[in-house]
DNA sequence: ATTAGGG
DNA sequence: CCCTAAT
């Protein structure tokens, strides 16, 4: 069973180059997996706080070329000896994999057995002996993996618009950029292209259009203009394209950018509107379906609650437990969560996204002079003025080819039915929330006098919780939301809605597409991945606009409401981040090369830029994957992988297994003899 | 720090 | 994805 094994061989060893490369103790090795717990320094999470930290510290400090490469597209974030070293002791390894694997795969016509064969058709066969010419090879091959990751983000202006220096330091992303993403701005790499289509998906090629990868790997196909990453594949020259590497650090902020939410037609979700449903959760639910289908999946629902859950996820019987209702409550989650993502929104909005608003901050100005209602006589009247109420986070859903004056109905509508039974207000004063509503506002304490400073309003979402739970979602950290450092995307709730149990509140963002990505503060954490993989059925006329608006999540925008401090959730679920084709098919390459069983060497090799990307999360997708190759097509959820990468997973599953099966033959040949006897 | 598995 | 145990 050699499936491509040599090709794969060649690819990243093929000249003698890498014969000659110092061999690097593994002690050497350099560290970089990623850990959370790095990112969870007290009061920061990782988030889009640490992420915008993390790209403009990288801006600031390679300083060089960032600015210049940033024409080219993203800042190059690696690029250093320490790959170089990593490099090489990847060819290293690959080298003695190669030595131990070719025999029988030079025997092997790799074409007719692996499927991606096709990649290699569009790769040149470097020269082996020539340095010059290998050398150029090099070149050609980065070129071309420029080009393939190009193509495969969506949208490099877009993106190189993003990472702007001026934009990273100002914390700003503009709203622009979205308009940028759509063309695809892979001038010069047209020539190309087409291989790299071949590259990236063969079976698909015709079909599909450009964006070969999802929005997601937009994001995370850097452009590492002339620090393109000479990825251990590079080194030498023939197939370069096989070892395409996933950088993807910023991945989800960047890449959240590019997609139109393709809609692919993937499953679609299918919610069931009933009459039950509030007006807004039919709306938003339905509008959701037509936005983001792929992400609509039970699974995604599902993984919303307890992804988002507050800490206390320690439990399996809370685990266990929240499983359970995924199933039994997927619908209202879809909406609970709905709900709350706006709120999530808000919350980081109102923080400081300000600027990075923008676009997003679809704020609806309410002007409300709430006066006590008349009373009578001795009564003194209360003017309040709400400033501005922040809108929870809408999806609206318009064709291209929709007028400007349709898009603005479209979205009143989305606000009025959320206004309408989707929200309720909260009432702040002096930092405290006034839950008591018989209370005269005098009672309260409500005074003209420094009423403006010290009341606040806050928008929230008026979902239905989790029956068990009695809490009025309100409880949930009602204040606290304010805090301005607060990474939205971590935001949780209470811990006193987590003590009840299941708060419904999925924080889940999975589902916003594009737009977040500009949601300032909150980058990186959520920006969901938009992207699908899948250009091909891209609908075009229709795209999805994100509205997200900041809404405040327990609380919503508050006028003036002090700024409490947030409870340190820290023991944060990661969010969810849906591997893209993109990372699948380097995945992919990366264990057919180097195998099961070494995931940090496929971290390194694909995903060393990744850093979201622990080799746990590799391992872990890779057994989904093995999974999903083993199921039929109708039982698979969420973005669906290419049957050509699935089958290259069970290929290469059979062979690494095979092979580790030999190097311990304890009892196996036993029971077979026994069988046989 | 990694790997391997179960949840 | 998380968590744990075993390396």
């Amino acid at each position: 069973m050699v499936f491509q094994k040599r090709s794969s061989s060649e690819m990243e060893c093929g000249g003698g180059q890498v014969a000659e490369m110092p061999r690097v103790p593994k002690s050497a090795r350099g560290k970089r997996s990623v850990r959370r717990k790095e990112a969870q320094s007290p009061g920061q999470m990782m988030c889009a706080f640490d992420l915008l930290a993390t790209v403009a510290g990288k801006l600031l400090d390679e300083g060089e070329g960032s600015l210049g490469n940033m024409s080219t597209g993203a800042p190059a974030l690696s690029a250093c000896a320490k790959d170089v070293r990593v490099k090489q002791e990847q060819c290293d390894e690959e080298m003695k994999h190669f030595k131990h694997e070719v025999t029988d795969q030079d025997s092997c016509n790799e074409s007719a057995i692996l499927p991606h064969n096709v990649l290699q058709r569009s790769m040149t066969h470097a020269p082996n002996e020539d340095p010059k010419a290998k050398s150029d090879a090099q070149e050609k091959e980065s070129s071309m993996i420029s080009c393939t990751k190009a193509e495969l983000g969506c949208n490099f202006g877009v993106i190189a618009d993003r990472w702007s220096p001026e934009s990273v330091e100002s914390g700003a992303f503009t709203g622009d950029a979205v308009a940028s993403l759509m063309p695809t701005g892979t001038a010069g790499f047209h020539k190309i292209a087409p291989d790299m289509y071949n590259l990236l998906d063969p079976m698909d090629v015709d079909v599909k259009p450009p964006p070969l990868v999802s929005s997601d790997s937009t994001g995370e196909m850097p452009l590492y203009g002339d620090k393109i990453r000479r990825s251990i594949s590079l080194p030498r020259g023939p197939k370069g394209a096989a070892g395409y590497v996933v950088d993807r650090d910023d991945d989800d902020d960047k890449s959240s950018g590019c997609t139109h939410p393709c809609t692919t037609t993937n499953r679609d979700f299918k919610p069931n509107c009933t009459a039950e449903h509030s007006r807004v959760r039919k709306l938003l639910t339905c509008k959701y379906r037509k936005v983001a289908p792929s992400r609509m999946h039970k699974s995604d629902l599902s993984y919303s609650d307890v992804e988002r859950k507050p800490s206390f996820r320690n439990k399996k019987m809370h685990y266990t437990r929240q499983r359970t209702q995924r199933t039994t409550f997927k619908r209202r989650k879809l909406f609970d969560r709905h709900a709350v993502l706006a709120s999530e929104f808000g919350r980081a909005n109102g923080k400081g996204n300000t600027k990075v608003t923008g676009r997003n901050s679809h704020a609806a100005s309410l002007e409300a002079n709430k006066g006590t209602n008349s009373m009578p006589s001795n009564d003194c009247h209360v003017k309040l003025r709400i400033k501005s109420f922040k809108v929870p986070e809408l999806l609206v859903e318009i064709p291209e080819s929709a007028t400007v004056g349709s898009l603005k109905k479209t979205v009143l509508e989305a606000v009025t039915a959320i206004l309408g039974g989707g929200l309720r207000v909260g009432v702040l004063h002096h930092g405290k929330k006034v839950r008591d509503d018989s209370k005269t506002l005098m009672q309260a304490g409500i005074g003209q006098d420094d009423m403006l400073d010290n009341l606040g309003f806050s928008l929230e979402p008026n979902c239905t919780r989790n029956p068990s739970q009695v809490q009025a979602p309100e409880d949930i950290s009602f204040l606290e939301t304010i805090d301005t450092t607060e990474p939205l995307a971590r935001i949780a709730p209470a811990d006193s809605s987590s003590k009840h149990g299941e708060v419904d509140v999925s924080q889940e963002l999975a589902l916003t597409p594009l737009a977040m990505n500009y949601q300032g503060s909150d980058h990186d954490s959520v920006h969901s991945p938009v992207g699908f993989s899948s250009p091909e059925k891209a609908s075009t006329n229709s795209r999805a606009l994100v509205l997200v608006a900041p809404a405040d999540p327990n609380a919503g925008a508050v006028v003036p409401a002090n700024k409490s401090k947030r409870s340190p959730e820290q023991g944060q679920r990661r969010i969810r981040r849906p591997f893209s084709v993109a990372e699948v098919e380097a995945l992919v390459l990366a264990v057919e090369k180097l195998g099961t069983g070494r995931w940090r060497d496929v971290k390194l090799r694909a995903f060393e830029n990744a850093k979201h990307r622990t080799y746990v999360d590799l391992k872990d997708k890779w057994k989904t994957l093995v999974h999903t190759a083993s199921i039929s097509p109708q039982q698979r959820r969420g973005e669906p992988v290419p049957q050509e990468l699935l089958d290259r997973v069970l290929a290469a599953q059979a062979y690494w297994s095979q092979q580790q099966a030999k190097l311990q033959p304890k009892t196996p040949p036993l029971a077979e003899a026994r069988l046989l006897t």
